[in-house]
DNA sequence: GTCGCGACTGACACGCGTGTCAGTTTTCGG
DNA sequence: CCGAAAACTGACACGCGTGTCAGTCGCGAC
């Protein structure tokens, strides 16, 4: 067998082995026994447990990284609505479509160790800043609410985050455009339509009463407000 | 010193070591070394390493489904805006009093052991479900928008799960009231004001709860290059 | 003072999983 | 068909952390 196809299948049956038990519960016996290989044939192949493990994050996190798209807003072919559309179902569709990695990234990666920890935050720190300036820039134009921005960017991270581990754990068979529709959907509106005397006041509140930086944007936001008809 | 004060006390400083290393890196001579006990001394309030740190999970669970209120359609006295805004409140509360507790149910509780994960799935589920039928009530009474009440709850515990653990662990020094708020918020009307051209379909019925949608904001070509200079 | 008992101690044995490496098999060029 | 290099093997040694338990301590009762 050629070294790189051999390298790859015992890469596939780790990532098996981990999505069923577990980073600390997975033993490199398991891994080999899978793969079909004695225990010193992994060691040829990799330096050890944790770094196959990270290997398999890396991945894909790198190939999350490559499908998210900055939005531009000056894109004259789509508008912000469509790009951060295509976003969603792009990464939607990325993490179904190998669901034992996506398991591994969203819940066997985390509390590894520390170094590993810190890989995690600073890869969704990276995520939610690209969102986060984009949701800056779209406050500008007028198509994001006001509200901070670096907030609606984590949650809007770990919405997706338990939705589709969710999907992944228990094995719903739900079509990949219907999630899509329904994140983008939640994004978009919400979902509550209540009546909120003295608490509706919070979309004021929170866009007034902030640091000096949102002060400008409350001025946008407000602007916007007015122009209900658009000037053009 | 009496016994359960010495209970609480090996638990108090188990708590903040496993939140400081994560469940495996923690070892029990941190825990006795923290606590300034012998490592016998551990063994006779504690069955086990695994069955503490399961003590500490548990009792903010419990917490936790106590502070989480039914929502009650027919209270004369509080909306159901009023009751999902409070139930936020005393979750972010809960949470943020006890940080280091936190950051372990929300980080190193994950990935204990294929029974551990069972109960944090389990636990989710049982919130999530909780929140799906009150949404189901909702939109039962046009309080909240048509979708899949499933989604939306799982949408929502991710938004907060996600928001919470940046915020205890980066260390934000953020108002909860402002977290209550921005959450709150965007359950009630989401954050993007976009163009949807075909995709919007789903729900046309609820945008006029409120505001006429921003929806018509729509695409003003040119308008978009101007987006760092206000347009007051 | 000393007896008794509950609280506490910490050195140690044990289990377990990792990573190694000396040895075996396979591959392949000549 | 041969020889050597590359690929593979798996028994074993080592480190490490857990949980135990025989022994010590401290304190109140008598």
């Amino acid at each position: 067998m050629e070294k790189g196809e051999r390298r790859q299948q015992i890469l596939n049956h780790a990532r098996d082995v981990f999505a069923k038990r577990g980073y600390y519960a997975a033993k490199i016996d398991d891994i080999v026994a899978a793969a079909g290989v004695a225990r010193g044939t992994f060691y040829l192949y990799f330096e050890d447990k944790r770094s196959i493990f990270e290997e398999i994050v890396d991945r894909v996190f790198t190939r999350l990284g490559m499908t998210i798209l900055r939005v531009d807003p000056n894109d004259a072919a789509r508008t912000v609505g469509e790009q951060i559309h295509e976003n969603i179902r792009r990464i939607v569709e990325l993490l179904l479509e190998d669901r034992a990695t996506t398991k591994i990234m969203l819940s066997d990666a985390v509390g590894v160790d520390a170094a590993f920890d810190r890989k995690l935050l600073s890869f969704y720190h990276e995520v939610a800043s690209l969102l986060e300036q984009s949701l800056r820039d779209g406050q500008a134009l007028g198509v994001v609410a006001p509200g901070d921005p670096t907030l609606y960017a984590y949650l809007t991270v770990g919405a997706m985050k338990e939705l589709l581990y969710q999907v992944v754990m228990r094995e719903w068979e739900i079509p990949e455009e219907r999630i899509v529709e329904e994140i983008f959907g939640f994004l978009k509106r919400g979902y509550l339509r209540v009546d909120t005397a003295g608490v509706d006041t919070a979309d004021a509140t929170v866009a007034e009463a902030k640091k000096p930086d949102l002060a400008k944007l409350r001025a946008k936001g407000k602007a916007k407000k007015k122009r209900k008809v658009p000037t053009v």
